[in-house]
DNA sequence: GTTGACTCCGTACTGTAGTACGTAGTGCAG
DNA sequence: CTGCACTACGTACTACAGTACGGAGTCAAC
């Protein structure tokens, strides 16, 4: 079976026991039923998964208010969801949002990378400089002046 | 001129004034010298874009911390940056990290708003259901039990 | 030359997301 | 049946990221 106790359930999700507690009193999980023979409360899978979730959404940046609107969107498919579907439709519009910023940050971190001696000789020499290097790639390309700022 | 008093950038920047100081305090950004003929401080563009930067940054899950160190990588092209090119290549990985998981969350959003009344009928009916579907979409693809959660 | 809006600066307070701790209960090994 | 590790649960504490506040200074208008 794929069940476990609160520190193996942890182990498994990559947080501690406390965190755990945490997030079933903020009710971001469900909090598993103490067995009616006694004994410690049993983890199922799904929830160590949706922890993983919580834990891989916050990494890009959503609060946990925000993670537990992302975890209760449902499409009941016997229902109308029209509102289920604008709020999906307004995280998506948020998570490209976020994509797109995304890439202009790695864009950044590649000029700055190829601006190393030893490579192209780019003007760009801080992550500043680099996203507008990288947002003007396209157009600019003939640039004389480098910014010499003494710092 | 491209350059204001501290309420001015704030606004610019879509701040608050206590942001921007508390930013100075932690030394994210600069703050501007007292004018020697006295007067108050006087915020130039640059720092309004650090800003703006430094809030994007945050909106995908980088810390001030993390931002800190994003904005002092600095590609000096006259010295040996091999340290600042691998610190780039670092947080290039951890960007790519964040990309991933985005696209996931991007695809779950994508399948949950398929599956609403009046559109392809799909499984899915959860966030976390979604993310397995769009995980498995390009192998699994007939399934009959459609799990019925009463909640 | 006073009023009012804004600056400057320090300190205090708030919300978020845990993390630690103390006490009592439980389960298994020896 | 006695340790010992682990569970359960409540309360307290912490780090991070602001946000609010109070008092003194400054600028521009009236």
């Amino acid at each position: 079976m794929t069940e476990s106790t609160i520190s193996k359930a942890a182990k498994n999700a990559g947080v501690g026991v406390e965190t755990i507690r945490f997030y079933e009193r903020k009710g971001l999980i469900e909090q598993p039923p103490k067995p009616i023979d006694g004994g410690f409360r049993v983890y199922p899978e799904e929830t160590v998964a949706r922890i993983r979730f919580i834990r891989q959404a916050q990494e890009i940046g959503f609060s946990l208010r925000e993670i537990e609107e992302l975890l209760s969107l449902r499409a009941d498919p016997s229902a109308d969801c029209s509102e289920v579907r604008e709020r999906a439709a307004a995280k998506l519009e948020e998570v490209d949002r976020k994509m797109e910023q995304l890439g202009r940050i790695r864009s950044a971190l590649d000029e700055l990378i190829a601006a190393c001696p030893g490579r192209g000789a780019l003007r760009a020499c801080s992550i500043m400089e680099s996203l507008v290097a990288a947002a003007g790639e396209t157009s600019a390309h003939a640039n004389g002046g480098h910014k010499d700022n003494a710092g």
